[in-house]
RNA sequence: GUCCCAGUAGCUCAGUUGGACAGAGCGGCUGCCUUCUAAGCAGCGGGUCGCGGGUUCGAAUCCUGCCUGGGACGCCA
């Protein structure tokens, strides 16, 4: 991988730093740290920086002239073509033509490794979303979570970190004993025992359905035991089918995961023990009222939060705090993602607060809460609660609107923001959604290959510095902002920039296609079309990738 | 009551961490298919960036006070 344009650029900003600095054209103490930015104008250049507007107050000179005066110090060469001051005091710089015109050549090398990086600090992390407890099946206010977190971790990948896709499966705790009474009340009502569904117990269908599935499977035979043993019994295996029902629809939407990790081994492998031990030893637990707290109101929190219930049971938070201490001290991760609801907010100052007395930089723990789904049907509210069992499942809303148009529909938006998922809207607008103007434009370029490829046409030794044509100049341009993309998208751990930029590099294509023809018929174009051609191949190339990140599919004809 | 998130075009949303004239898609109006896919392209119209102060060369972006919507504040998960 070569370095980026932009990094290049910033080395020589800083190299016409020090030559100001040891020429005595600029007061400079020290080096200043160099950003650069992508204006988006073009007359502004591929690059520029604000650098001397930032420096006219420490060296007391007008902006103008301290980029006038770098101006001077920075060589023109094989990658930069022009640099220039541009008032109130902005360096601006674009590039070199004939490099861009290479870069054509390096993405096509790249193949499908294009867009990746070597980042600074290459680290194990983890990316640990959905999580839904297997109580019933994932619905629609989930799949935000499942898709930012799926397509997140293919983009740190793609930024070289090592990545471990984690579904936390809370199979302990006492909405798991209630699922569990559920379906064994329900397993009796179908073999014709009053209902005996508790109020408060999973109302939905699915639980019948499970329990008839049960009732299939293994017969009669837990009525005829004492009560407890069948609920065990039928929790077991009730608890085994929701959860491969989750990974079923979850893999419907392309989401997938590396490891399952369930919450109950964490009692059996001793490591909620060890846990304690160690927070008791560095003094964070105290004994209060009959039950064990964490005493995380010393370390900044709110309040203590209780670990052990004055009944013995441990918390939520308890087995948490096991399973964090299981992701950085046994397992070794350098971050830990977690994905979350809105609902689970109130969570994260503690849990960072018991990660840090465990030893672990709480910065390591990066929680990202992605904010409610509202459902509408037309003007109509639907409502998704798991227990009145009212709900739009994730399978529903796939098979309704599709995978590919389900994830850019999610991933359009930024995390934080609330959104309204309008199935009338989803489904009507589903020929103009964006994902559709994306996929059209590589089919569209593999229709062109396919053709050139039945003429016999080769592109392979093309000459590059034909591509001189604007529209030309600005797909190569677009495309080598990928990797800056997933940089970004790395750094901030937003990827709703992907989306964005894709369409950006979409119609870059379709501008292009517009008015460059790509195959002439016209014999002694035969050179130009060779060019183009290369050009449209390695759009092919970063249209795939952009895609391929985003989980979605890249039909070659529509 | 305290805390968190949000408020940008008719609608749905971006806005490169304080920069150059505030953008895109959808919807509306007008053009473009005898040559590679019209699921496309070109153009027009559309804004008090919730409101008021402040910070500075410069604010949609930072600070502060309000307004509106959502969420969180349990020996639930």
């Amino acid at each position: 991988m070569p370095p980026l344009a932009r990094d290049l650029i910033i080395n020589k900003i800083e190299r016409a730093l020090e030559a100001a600095r040891s020429q005595n054209l600029l007061p400079l103490d020290d080096i200043p740290s160099v950003e650069v930015e992508r204006p988006s104008n073009p007359d502004h250049g591929d690059f520029a920086t604000s650098l001397p507007l930032r420096l006219a107050r420490a060296t007391r000179l007008a902006p103008i002239h301290i980029a006038e005066t770098l101006t001077g110090l920075i060589p023109t060469d094989d990658l930069v073509e022009k640099v220039w001051a541009a008032p109130p005091g902005f360096l601006n710089f674009s590039l070199n033509t004939h490099w861009l015109q290479r870069q054509v050549a390096e993405i096509l090398d790249a193949a499908e490794n294009f867009g990746s990086i070597q980042p600074a600090d290459p680290r194990k992390v983890m990316v640990e979303f959905v999580s839904v407890n297997p109580t019933g099946p994932i619905h629609v206010g989930h799949t935000r979570g499942a898709v930012l977190g799926s397509v997140l971790s293919a983009v740190l990948q793609a930024a070289g970190h090592d990545v471990t896709r984690e579904y936390y499966v809370n199979d302990a705790g006492t909405q798991m004993e209630l699922f569990y009474s559920s379906v064994y009340a329900r397993y009796l009502e179908i073999l014709g025992d009053d209902a005996q569904l508790s109020a408060d117990g999973y109302q939905g269908d699915y639980v019948i359905d499970l329990a008839k599935e049960i009732l299939d499977d293994e017969g009669e035979r837990f009525a005829g035991i004492e009560q407890d043993e069948a609920v065990k019994e039928i929790g077991n295996i009730a608890r085994d089918k929701m959860v491969s029902h989750i990974e079923k629809d979850l893999a419907s939407l392309g989401v997938t995961f590396q490891v399952w990790y369930r919450e109950h081994t964490l009692f059996e492998s001793g490591e909620y023990q060890q846990t304690l031990d160690l927070l008791e030893s560095e003094g964070h637990l105290a004994t209060r009222d009959g039950a064990l707290w964490f005493s995380s109101e010393a370390l900044g929190d709110e309040r203590d939060n209780v670990v052990v219930r004055s009944s013995g049971a441990p918390t939520y938070f308890a087995s948490d705090m096991a399973y964090h201490h299981n992701k950085f001290l046994q397992r070794d991760f350098d971050t830990v993602i977690n994905v979350w609801g809105a609902d689970h907010q109130g969570h994260i100052t503690r849990l960072k607060t018991a990660v840090g007395a465990m030893g672990v930089d709480p910065d390591r723990l990066q929680i990202i809460i992605t904010q409610m789904v509202t459902l509408k049907r037309g003007n109509e509210l639907v409502k998704a609660s798991k227990r009145s069992g009212d709900f739009i499942s994730l399978k529903e809303l796939v098979e309704e609107v599709g995978p590919d148009a389900c994830r850019y529909f999610f991933l359009a938006r930024a995390p934080g923001t609330q959104m309204d998922f309008d199935l009338e809207l989803a489904t009507k607008e589903s020929s103009e959604n964006p994902v559709y103007y994306v996929q059209y434009a590589y089919a569209r370029i593999c229709s062109i290959l396919q053709r050139a490829q039945d003429q016999d046409l080769a592109w392979d030794d093309a000459d590059l510095s034909l591509l001189e044509d604007p529209h030309e100049l600005t797909l190569i341009r677009k495309m080598l902002l990928l990797p800056e993309i997933v940089e970004k998208v790395s750094q901030t751990l937003e990827p709703h920039h992907l989306p964005h930029y894709t369409l950006e590099l979409a119609t870059a294509f379709h501008n292009f296609y517009e008015n460059c023809r790509v195959i002439s018929n016209n014999p002694s174009d035969a050179d130009l079309t060779a060019a183009r051609l290369k050009l449209t191949a390695a759009a092919r190339v970063a249209l795939h990738r952009c895609l391929t990140l985003m989980g979605m599919t890249a039909p070659t004809r529509m």
